[in-house]
DNA sequence: TTGGGAACTATACGGCGTGAAGTTACGACA
DNA sequence: TGTCGTAACTTCACGCCGTATAGTTCCCAA
C-alpha cells in the first residue's frame, strides 16, 4: 500500500514481527526455566517491560499463543528426528529408523516441557484446536515415520494383518503426505507406523513424566531394547554398532 | 484414649473421616465434569458450603489433597485391569494379557481424566512426591503385568537379550513383589514387562489426548493389532475369539 | 498540519492457593 | 455441672492469574 514498504516490510510490520517474535521467545524461555504453567501472559509482559494486556495486540488469547508455540516446538521436534534419519543413506533402513528413533528420545529429554507442551495437558486451561497447525507437524512426523516403514514394508508386510484398513480411514492431510511419496503403499503400512509410533511415545512419555523412574533406573537401555525389536520385528537387520 | 471410642471411632474422628471422604468424593466428581484442573479448594468448598480455608484441616495443601486422589484413582485402575485378567484361568495366557490391556484402553476411555490425573500433568502446578502411594499402584500395575509376562517366558525368553539386567537397577519395591511370587524369574522379564507397559501406554496415550484422531479414525482396531502382535511377539497363541 | 489508527496503559472483575487471626462449639475432666 | 483446651471453621488479606473496557500516546501518511 505505502511506497515505501513494498520490497521489505514496512517500519510498523517490522517493529511488529520482532515484537512478536520476543513475545514467543520469551514464552519458550519461560516455559523452559519453569515448565509449561509459567507461561503467563503477565509474566511475559513483566520480561517485556510491558503491561499483560498490550500481548493482546499480537495475540487474541492466550490459548492462540499457546498453539503458535505448539506448532513451533513440534515443527522443531520434526525438523530434529527426520534431520538425523536423512543422515544415513537410504540403502541403511535400519539405521534410519534406529536414529529417528534415538533422536526422538534424545530431544524430548534435552527439552521435556516442549514434549509435556506437545502431547500433554501442560498449560491448565488450553483446549487444542481441531485442525490447527499442529496437526501438520503431527502429519509430517507420521509420515516420515511411514517413510522408514514403507523401507522395510517388502519385509514387514508377511507379519501385518492386511484386511479391514482403507484410506477414508485416515486423515486426508496424511494420506495425500505419504500417498505422493509412497503411491503403491497400502493404508496397512500407515496403520503399522502409528503402531510404531505408539511404541516410542509410550516408553519416552513413561520416563519423561517420571513413571519409569521409581521402576528402572536405566531407561535408555530399555527404549535401545526396545527399538532393536521393533527393527527386527519389521524384518531389518539391526545395524551392526547397535548390536553392542 | 476415650473409654468411648476403642472399639469404634469417636464421634470426632468419625465426623473427620467422613468430611475427608465428602472432599475427596467432591473433587472426583469436579475432575470428572471439568477436567482435572477443574479441581481447585474453592470449588469444592462452594460445593461443601464450606470456605476453601476449611480443607486446609484435612489437608495440608492442595498437592496433598490431589496425591491422595492420584493414589485412589490409580487404584481404582490396577483393579480393574487385574479382575479383567483373573476371570480367565491361569491355563489362558494370552486371553489373560488381552484382557488386561483390553481393560487398560476400556477404563482409559471411560475415565480420561483419571488417566491425564495418573499420567500426565492434570493439575497445574502439582509435582508428584516420589516415593508416595501412587508410586505402589505402579508397583502393582507392573507387578500384574511382569505376571502375564511370566506365563509366557518359557517362550519369550529366547527372543529376549539376556545380558546387562540386574536386580539392583530395578526398583526394591517393584523387586519384592515380582520376586515373592516368581522366585526364578530373571531381570530381564521385568524389564520386557516394562517395554510391554510401554508399548500399551503409547496408543492409549495418544488416543487420549487426541493424537490419533487426527490421524486415523478407528484406534480400537489399531490397538487391537498391536495387542495381537505383541502376544505373537511373546510367543503365545492369540485366543480364539480374537482372531476375528 | 492534521487526522486516523496502531500500540500501549490504567483500571477493574472474578477466580485461584494460601497465610494469619479470630470465633464457635464439642468433649473430657475436675 | 462447670470449666477449659482444642478442633473446626470463618473472615480478612495478599499476590497470582486471564481478560474486558476505556483511555492515552504517538507514529505516519495524506
Amino acid at each position: 500500500m505505502s511506497g515505501v514498504g513494498d520490497q521489505q516490510l514496512s517500519r510498523r510490520a517490522r517493529l511488529r514481527a520482532e515484537t512478536s517474535a520476543e513475545i514467543k521467545a520469551i514464552a519458550l524461555k519461560l516455559m523452559a526455566t519453569g515448565g509449561p504453567d509459567a507461561i503467563s501472559l503477565r509474566a511475559i509482559a513483566r520480561e517485556m517491560g510491558m503491561t499483560a494486556n498490550a500481548i493482546y495486540g499480537y495475540y487474541a488469547t492466550r490459548d492462540e499463543l499457546v498453539t503458535v508455540l505448539i506448532s513451533d516446538v513440534y515443527t522443531d521436534l520434526v525438523s530434529a528426528v527426520e534431520a538425523a534419519r536423512d543422515a544415513l543413506p537410504d540403502s541403511d533402513a535400519a539405521g534410519r529408523l534406529l536414529a529417528w528413533a534415538q533422536t526422538f528420545r534424545e530431544w524430548s529429554l534435552a527439552n521435556p516441557e516442549g514434549f509435556r507442551l506437545i502431547y500433554g495437558d501442560a498449560v491448565p486451561g488450553y483446549q487444542p484446536p481441531p485442525g490447527g497447525p499442529a496437526a501438520d507437524a503431527a502429519h509430517r512426523a507420521c509420515a516420515g515415520l511411514t517413510g522408514l516403514v514403507a523401507a522395510a514394508w517388502p519385509r514387514a508386510r508377511t507379519r501385518q494383518p492386511h484386511d479391514g484398513y482403507a484410506w477414508h480411514d485416515f486423515d486426508p492431510g496424511l494420506v495425500s503426505l505419504v500417498r505422493a511419496e509412497f503411491p503403491d503403499l497400502p493404508p496397512a503400512a500407515v496403520a503399522l507406523a502409528l503402531r510404531v509410533w505408539g511404541r516410542l511415545h509410550g516408553l519416552v512419555s513413561l520416563e519423561i513424566y517420571g513413571h519409569l523412574r521409581g521402576q528402572y533406573h536405566d531407561p535408555a537401555r530399555l527404549y535401545r531394547v526396545e527399538v532393536l525389536d521393533l527393527i527386527h520385528s519389521l524384518g531389518l537387520t539391526p545395524p551392526e554398532a547397535a548390536r553392542a
